[in-house]
DNA sequence: TTACTTGCAAATCGTTTGCGATATA
DNA sequence: TATATCGCAAACGATTTGCAAGTAA
């Protein structure tokens, strides 16, 4: 990381990289500030936010904010595909190909340089429809 | 519309409808606002607000939420992809076919129960290529 | 007539930011 | 030592909500 910018590696920064690679969930900011403050009591919420950006433009890690209002981040940066629990909010990535013919579809069909794309799947997570037998029955 | 429930057709609930149906663009709570006030200079935020959650729940309409922090709201119902340019967030429809295989591949290989997908190409739109020439290279 | 809906304004809540103090390179 | 970063707390902005008045069925 640190390409042209003066960035520094601090204490802080480290701290919340390693535990957002630790394991692929997909934390919301806070929950995260959670895990890293049983590290680092005093760390702030806004510096979790901060820095989130930062690894983000850096490309160190990315974004996600699809169909929940809360931003969620992934410690891998590689583009990949979500499933979303509607009904836990649960996410995880999914076990399928991202497909660069997609983009290149849409690019011949319009003026737009394409630059990516994100899909997120929505459906009902196994310990959700485990716990709640009969509430999600498989025919729609 | 009006299932089960007990829902009426207000002058508001009609034209934040008739509005957001008139141009495929795809605008914000408060884009919507602006334009339904001009009909109803009385009507509030509020009630923008409260009727885009009602027609989205009886799938009249439908919200998208993606890379923007902003929702942002769809008049056309049936799944669609969808066009962000991440110069001037302008949002458009992708000339490409929702695909329900991609839908099937993940609900093979997971437990979960797959509802739908949504997808996002992100780019640069053709006015933003041709308003700041050089800045959006076609090689990135 | 009834209870769904509205307009208004205040509340909510995730996220951002200003500032003086701290610590990295 | 210089300045990027921090902790703290206040600000921000989109969205939601409580309430009394209005209105569709």
């Amino acid at each position: 990381m640190c390409k042209e910018r003066n960035l520094r590696m601090t204490r802080q920064r480290q701290g919340i990289l390693e535990e957002l690679r630790k394991d692929n969930n997909h934390p919301s900011a806070d929950e995260l500030f959670g895990r890293v403050r049983k590290q680092m009591p005093r760390i702030s919420l806004g510096t979790v936010y901060r820095n989130l950006e930062i690894l983000s433009e850096l490309g160190e890690i990315q974004t996600i904010q699809m169909a929940g209002s809360l931003k969620r981040f992934d410690g891998v940066a590689e583009n990949h595909y979500h499933i979303r629990c509607v009904n836990c909010d649960r996410l995880i990535d999914a076990p399928v190909q991202v497909s660069k013919a997609l983009e290149n579809a849409v690019q011949v069909r319009t003026d737009f340089r394409i630059l990516g794309h994100q899909v997120e799947f929505t459906g009902i997570c196994p310990e959700c429809r485990r716990r709640t037998p009969g509430a999600f029955p498989d025919n729609a």
